[in-house]
DNA sequence: CCGTTAACCTGAGAGC
DNA sequence: TGCTCTCAGGTTAACG
């Protein structure tokens, strides 16, 4: 399901709601996620209390007080419920997947913290897995072979640029290499090669120095305009608290096939093309 | 090393 | 209704 900008607002509000909350149990209902959940699982978050919650690229990492880690991926199906025991139909808007009614089926990890607090994993498909990191260290290796988040200034047009090389790799599969670049998923590629004005079949080794540059404008500014309006929803995803995404409604050529290109003067119309097995959206006209 | 493919899963929606 | 088929916001092991 999420790329940076969904991940960053599930982040932003489990830092609310669980910043400085002791871990008191952990319910395992299915260990057999992307990855099998370590056997220790349960023990090493146990009585831990969490210092802040932060991200990287489309990961969640809680962050304990005594320096260790637990990473959350949430795959494509995965969200993340809050519950107040105290107060009952109180959701944080984590989910972008599912309704309100969460599936029971599919909670497959339950963290409760002391007061009646609980956050719940939930995802259908369980491509989302979790990770225990036990140190700083342990941490940093664990991203080092990550490309820098588009944001970075270490996402520049040189270093694109020179990534690119003579790859003949298509840009579209270059942004959703997140050795590469941390965070852009498929929705996203489509909209910032949108903005870019580049086919998202052109090959690494045909752009140009200027067009890498647009690459590094375009993703800053699809990516963070897409936070501020707190993500996408694709499905007729609604929570109590009423916030949801409202991103997808931004979309210039995501599942818009067959409709008109909304750049000003562009009377093209948007495409729809399967690029490796994911569908790519982009305007035949614009778009070079 | 490079680029592509299959595999991991469930559920929704389309078409018959 | 019910069956089959395709598709979905991701990652990674394996292959040529």
């Amino acid at each position: 399901m999420p790329e940076l900008p969904e991940v960053e607002i599930v982040r932003q509000s489990l830092n609310k709601k669980i910043t400085q909350k002791k871990v008191k149990k952990v319910i395992v209902r299915n260990r057999n996620l992307r990855f099998k959940l370590p056997l220790e699982f349960e023990s090493f978050l146990k009585d831990k209390k969490i210092e802040k919650v932060t991200r990287f690229s489309k990961y969640i990492i809680l962050n304990f007080t005594n320096q260790s880690y637990c990473v959350i991926h949430l795959g494509m199906s995965g969200t993340i419920h809050f519950i107040n025991e105290n107060k009952k139909n109180c959701f944080t808007n984590t989910s972008f997947y599912s309704s309100v009614q969460m599936p029971k089926k599919h909670n497959h990890v339950e963290i409760i913290f002391v007061k009646d607090i609980k956050i719940i994993f939930n995802d259908p498909r369980r491509f989302g897995f979790f990770e225990i990191i036990k140190n700083k260290q342990l941490l940093k290796k664990r991203f080092y072979r990550f490309g820098p988040e588009p944001f970075d200034k270490k996402f520049n047009k040189k270093y694109i640029y020179s990534y690119l090389g003579c790859k003949k790799k298509n840009i579209k599969n270059f942004l959703l290499d997140q050795f590469f670049v941390s965070g852009i998923g498929n929705i996203y590629a489509s909209e910032i090669l949108f903005l870019s004005k580049i086919n998202p079949s052109r090959k690494g080794n045909t752009l140009k120095e200027k067009e890498c540059k647009k690459i590094v404008i375009s993703s800053r500014k699809v990516l963070s305009d897409a936070i501020k309006k707190g993500g996408s929803s694709i499905r007729d995803f609604k929570n109590i608290s009423g916030n949801r995404g409202n991103f997808q409604k931004n979309f210039k050529v995501y599942q818009r096939e067959n409709l008109n290109c909304k750049r000003t003067n562009c009377r093209g119309v948007i495409k729809k093309k399967i690029i490796s097995k994911r569908s790519s959206f982009f305007c035949n006209t614009c778009q070079k």
